[in-house]
DNA sequence: TCCATATTTAACCATTTGGTTGACGATTAT
DNA sequence: ATAATCGTCAACCAAATGGTTAAATATGGA
């Protein structure tokens, strides 16, 4: 069984498909203007919106003739959840974390030994 | 070309390669006790040992007939970072850490507005 | 030396992947 | 009504993936 992890991992490891949701950040986009950039054919954008689609990495809404892809940042959750198990990240963010207080509050507000 | 975060995603979309990841977690492991659980053969995990170690997401050392498989976490940093580039992740940190402080400190304490 | 253990390599196979082109269905514009 | 636009589908292709078995290469122990 191919699980949703799974899915979102093997989306995530083409360039072009990364570079897609990269533009889907900015805007929601019409299947056309999301090929645009790219020197391939429109059936093999439509099929890498079909695995991002798959993934859950984007949705896709057909209004009139035009096909709407729109970014869904929270499925990449699980697999950022996933990456976090291993503490390294865990930690990685805490250390930015805690950089960002000790900017923000005086010294003896500075929770790091908590 | 094949980047290294195109490597590290393809590695970590294959369970079998995500178990032998949690596995390393605890210890250092030599290739035939990784292989040992998994109802395939010795080449097969020694491919996806191949395919891990490229990804950089282990490492391997040779010592005597015996080689130790390493995870090096530092590796999924940079996907890690790409991930964070969609900023819902750094949202559902902060809300975390958030919750984490409003339990920790009095109500007054409450950094959630800065 | 001889045997067992640890691991990789080579050759092979089926399936998946990432691309192509051309035809097609649906919708909009003239 | 006709033509243009939007997007998918089907058939095809080459290359990559994930597995197998069998042979080969170290290395360690008796």
């Amino acid at each position: 069984m191919e699980t949703q992890i799974d899915l979102i991992f093997a989306a995530l490891a083409d360039p072009t498909r990364r570079d897609i949701l990269v533009m889907l950040l900015e805007d929601d986009m019409a299947v056309t203007d999301v090929a645009e950039p790219f020197d391939m054919s429109l059936a093999a954008i439509s099929k890498h919106l079909g695995i991002l689609t798959r993934a859950g990495l984007i949705s896709q809404e057909k209004r009139g003739r035009v096909k709407w892809c729109k970014l869904e940042p929270d499925a990449m959750q699980d697999a950022s959840i996933w990456m976090q198990s291993f503490g390294q990240f865990e930690a990685v963010n805490l250390d930015a974390f805690e950089k960002f207080l000790s900017k923000e509050l005086p010294p003896d507000q500075d929770f790091s030994q908590t």
